[in-house]
DNA sequence: ACATTTTTTGACGCTTCGTCATAATGCTGC
DNA sequence: GCAGCATTATGACGAAGCGTCAAAAAATGT
């Protein structure tokens, strides 16, 4: 259950040749199972398939990993850090306290839509069978992770609360603000990934529909200013510019 | 791949002994691994283990189920199939549209927290390695009950918008309604479900938070009535009541 | 009573996980 | 450079589970 090679003996400060080789051998694992997994699905991937693509024996992947389970956790907290970084920059744009909030919501959004693979290694953790058998120290590494992005949300729910932008009777409902809008995005996005035909059904593209849905929210918790009162498109298209640049089509997206 | 025993010769309308016997058995299965699944987890339910309890032969058990994750596919729409009449029975209470609708998502909360092994199943089949494995059938047969299911609310907003308490405008949008209330509600579901410690970071219990931002998000479509014109902690008992009935004890949950 | 079809059975092959004794490599003091 | 100790890497192996299929058993028809 113990990976012996993550004894740190030395500072954090200054890593080791060793400790740099061992990074760089951890990386080399993550990476090609990341990219194992997007080619070929879970199913697909194997601890004897990585060891010989990697070119080191299983045994040394289980020295950096106490199991499959927690290697696909560490997965998972790559995409999650990668999704707080999104968050933070989101929520240092300028502009007022809900476009700040709304650029979350794109951020979370999009980058499911631009990484959709990223989005199903998240989601493979949500699964019971596989969360079982992750060691207890990944797990809270994650959990760390999540509520790190929760925090996020929530200070700007506390920013808009202090400025005004939403009422002060919504002080003690600031966490179930976050949590409303987490759930929101979050499930859309698993229906979306779930294979359940939404087109078909007489569903729009999930991230116009989350931002509708968005706005609905929180216009509905009056946070100033109202959806009626901006140009909802603009607006999205501004915001997604600035979180993921040009090069990302997003012009294509709504 | 095929199940051979399905073949379904005589006519639906008049079981053979030998159908009634057959649906029995797969019935029995399906309980079997339910009581397995819920008592000692994913991981722990093995199809020789379900074979030794229902004793009969593991090759028995594949002339019912072509895998693992078919037999547990059925398992998942049994829950489904357990939604949907709550469902009908919530579209169908007395009460304004808004209460119908509002009627719908308090069945889905307390299904979910009354039954949480079901919604745990539910959620299962969401996992890609799950549902890699599961035969194309299955999942046309699970796919047809999530259509069913939406229907039933896409019917309630659509009268909403025919009398009125909806304006005539959201029109284009009603699925959009109904796929908002039904990822928040999934995913608050799903947060709920993952191991996260919503109560230590903050959170209050989810089906409070979900009945509160449902009826936010609903205010913020204007659907009448609005919330601030009525009592929703009685409104809430009332539906409950009326869904689940005195034995649930409904009380606590708010 | 026998022949033919259908159903059941469980031993077997295959895959995968995770372990551990052994081999290889690195390091340290002389 | 080298002897001896410590650390790390290796891959053969055992255990567990899935799904198959030839053979046995049961049901059905004649």
């Amino acid at each position: 259950m113990q990976c012996p090679l993550s004894k740190m003996t030395g500072s954090a400060r200054t890593p080791t040749r060793k400790q740099r080789e061992l990074a760089e051998r951890e990386k080399l694992i993550l990476d090609t199972a990341q990219t194992m997994l997007h080619q070929h699905g879970y199913n697909h991937l194997t601890m004897d398939r990585i060891a010989e693509t990697v070119e080191y024996s299983k045994g040394t992947i289980y020295n950096h990993f106490a199991s499959k389970e927690d290697l696909v956790c560490s997965l998972c907290c790559r995409c999650i850090s990668n999704l707080i970084e999104i968050f933070q920059r989101a929520s240092q744009l300028e502009g007022n306290t809900r476009e700040r909030y709304s650029a979350i919501g794109i951020g979370f959004s999009l980058y499911h839509q631009l990484h959709p693979m990223d989005s199903q290694n998240i989601q493979t953790l949500k699964n019971n069978a596989v969360r079982e058998k992750v060691s207890k120290e990944k797990l809270a590494e994650m959990e760390s992770l999540e509520q790190k992005i929760t925090k996020i949300a929530l200070s700007i729910v506390q920013d808009a609360i202090d400025c005004g932008d939403l009422n002060q009777h919504h002080q003690k409902h600031a966490s179930t603000i976050v949590f409303g809008c987490w759930s929101m995005h979050y499930g859309a996005l698993l229906l979306d990934q779930s294979d359940i035909p939404l087109h078909e059904m007489g569903f729009s593209p999930v991230v116009k529909m989350l931002w509708y849905n968005a706005n609905i929210y929180l216009d509905g918790y009056q946070w100033q200013p109202l959806s009626a009162t901006t140009d909802s498109d603009k607006l999205f298209k501004k915001i997604s510019l600035a979180l993921f640049g040009e090069e990302t089509i997003c012009n294509t997206v709504l």
